[in-house]
DNA sequence: GCCAACGTTGGC
DNA sequence: GCCAACGTTGGC
């Protein structure tokens, strides 16, 4: 799950929304709106946007709706100085309707979404741990790139082969391959 | 801040 | 239904 720890306002408002930002959240937890992503448990929608592209934005939906409770999921910077996997969050509510897309002032406003039909979910992400080291994009597209020639566990990964998707999912190889990566030295 | 990649929009 | 124009993501 992305999302940017910098500042940069979007309509006015700042989607900053970082690991840290996380952590200071009432139970470390926070709703990730599946549109835009990261919004606040006072109700005050903030964060950055998961996806732009109806196409793009429908498969995020998708994959978010498909998170279970108790799942797993990398919490990654982007769009910042050094893009990477900053640490762990879990699913601790399973999709329900965004309401910001029902909300004029909301930068996020979707107004072809109907109340009793809705467009949009999220879904709510607790704080879990920090990585033990943060784990770059540029180790991540090193694997990447040994494993496309290799047959190696990354060798298919979304972050690479679909890029612009901001909610994505990995394999099961995939995810304990990069939590390994924790008790190695950066390549 | 630039711009490549990639997705949508809308004229025809 | 093609494709040029345009908008966004996100690395660099």
């Amino acid at each position: 799950m992305k999302s940017e720890p910098e500042s940069r306002l979007e309509k006015g408002v700042d989607v900053k929304f970082s690991i840290e930002d996380l952590k200071a959240q009432p139970k470390q937890t926070a709703c990730w709106d599946g549109v835009r992503n990261y919004q606040f448990t006072n109700g005050l929608c903030s964060g950055q946007c998961l996806h732009t592209s109806l196409g793009v934005l429908a498969k995020a939906r998708n994959f978010l709706r498909a998170m279970q409770l108790g799942q797993e999921a990398f919490f990654y910077h982007s769009n910042c100085k050094e893009p990477g996997i900053a640490g762990l969050v879990k699913i601790v509510k399973e999709a329900y309707p965004d309401h910001t897309q029902f909300e004029k002032n909301n930068p996020h406003y979707d107004p072809s979404s109907k109340e009793d039909n809705p467009k949009w979910s999220m879904v709510d992400v607790q704080f879990v741990r920090m990585m033990k080291r943060y784990i770059t994009l540029a180790e991540l597209k090193t694997h990447y790139q040994a494993h496309k020639t290799t047959g190696g566990p990354l060798k298919n990964m979304a972050l690479f082969t679909r890029q612009r998707l901001s909610i994505q999912p990995l394999t099961r190889e995939e995810f304990d391959f990069i939590l390994s990566l924790e008790e190695k030295e950066p390549s």
